[in-house]
DNA sequence: GCCGTTGATTGACGCCCGTCATGGTGCGTT
DNA sequence: AACGCACCATGACGGGCGTCAATCAACGGC
């Protein structure tokens, strides 16, 4: 469904015809946490690809040692420098992983969807927590701990290789960015930031112009993800929405016109 | 003490005795490749810390099902784009894993040294490398298929956890990287990443000046370390070395004044 | 010991982008 | 409906650093 029929979202938008509008076109999670039931819970697990294969029972001893929480939009899951002892899978909504220099400056280092896995997936040498997880949007997850994880893993090793494989996902990601950051120009690294985020959380024709990057993400958050700052961000958004190829406005955007912004990321 | 003594190592070292010595301390290794011979990988095998706790016969079974392989200076191990079936683990030497961009930048993403595990480590949704290592210097690895290695570690989950640290520690590692790379100057990068350099291959005391880096790194290696460019950190090294704070030639570095390194790369 | 090659150094120039500052706009709240 | 708060946009300015280019030094080979 679209944002066209009336009552539905902001009626407003209808307003601002030719021009463009700036209205949010997001749509809204439950705005309150909740407490996840259980039968919720055992169908999330076995969504979860990392468990495929278990049987009812086996999932429903993990279901046991896993205990259900949430937060609201801006609420911290864990903070860096804590104790690492629990291990994550979110259930619903969206958060961002980021570390915070001493400097002040922050780093987005991944953005979580209902599916991932994070936080103490090792105890081993690296017992703190070395990033800072926070909701963008009202979040829950099931939270285990790392040593009945390990045990999990040790009783079943093909799960194990599952969580080998997205780990190193992760880490061929994680490097992919690292490089990535070291394009030339920062119009270089907004493009093929946005072009990521819209492969992830894109949402075609929503109201018919082009895909709508479901988060709630500012400048400030972009400029975190692209080594930059809001500002330069800002501007290089202004321009690519002058040109026709994105449609922005307050944390969020959609892009419309994926070929040429894919032409200014080429040079990565 | 300065490069005083006689005697001691390289004598060419006590010629230029007031300016500054600029020959090159590194010792070399073997400069040819080699077959391993087998007691020397079963020594390998067994000091490697994955597989520590296996029994003889273990790793015995293991050590069938790799083979020995060895590279020059300057050859490649495997190039990004080249399907990823088999996994490594370095035996001797240091390779460096990197990604090219299309502009001809260079990024270093990874120093390996004996024991490290890299190459295939996950077959699902990655079948081709992501990067390319190149030895450093004269290399010896041993070589295994994914697939066995997968099934080495269905049977040994114990190894699989171990595995699974490794891969969260560079994980870690990788993320850290990102977020140095948006640290303001270049001075506070190369910093950072000497520093990290020192406390990985440092060795104190070669010839009584500070902590040497055993790695034969060109300036143009560091640069694609910090995300920068060979004049830049060759600039930045020049004024390292007025200061008293480093020491450096062709291809190898020490560090002489780690604590003032550390407060310059403070700014992260 | 001499020479060619490769890597390091240094200078000059210009532009991108980080910083500071100001005004504008959407959105939640009452 | 109107207020106020974030968030966004845009201008001006200056410095850091990427680029091009020339010179120098060190290492390996003969």
């Amino acid at each position: 469904m679209t944002d066209s029929p009336p009552g539905g979202a902001p009626a407003a938008l209808v307003t601002g015809a030719p021009a463009h509008r700036r209205r949010i076109p997001l749509r809204s999670t439950c705005a309150q946490p909740h407490e996840c039931p259980r039968p919720m819970r055992m169908r999330i697990l076995a969504q979860i690809p990392l468990f495929a294969g278990l049987s009812e029972a086996d999932l429903d001893g993990i279901d046991k040692r896993m205990v259900s929480l949430s937060w609201g939009e801006g609420d911290r899951l864990y903070t860096a420098g804590e104790p690492a002892d629990h291990l994550y899978v979110l259930a619903a909504g969206h958060a961002k992983a980021y570390q915070s220099a001493p400097n002040g400056q922050d780093t987005i280092v991944d953005i979580l969807a209902p599916g991932d896995l994070f936080g103490g997936l090792t105890t081993a040498g690296r017992p703190a927590h070395t990033e800072t997880v926070e909701a963008l949007a009202t979040a829950c997850a099931l939270r285990m701990d790392t040593a009945v994880f390990r045990q999990v893993l040790v009783e079943h090793p093909q799960v194990g290789l599952r969580v080998l494989d997205e780990v190193a996902a992760l880490l061929g990601g994680s490097r992919s960015d690292a490089r990535q950051q070291t394009a030339v120009t920062v119009a270089d690294r907004v493009a093929t930031t946005l072009l990521r985020l819209a492969d992830r959380f894109g949402q075609h024709g929503v109201s018919g112009d082009g895909t709508l990057i479901q988060l709630p993400l500012s400048r400030a958050d972009l400029a975190a993800m692209t080594g930059s700052t809001a500002e330069s961000v800002s501007r290089v958004m202004s321009r690519l929405r002058k040109d026709g190829i994105i449609e922005s406005g307050r944390r969020w955007t959609a892009i419309l016109d994926r070929d040429r912004l894919a032409a200014i990321a080429a040079d990565d």
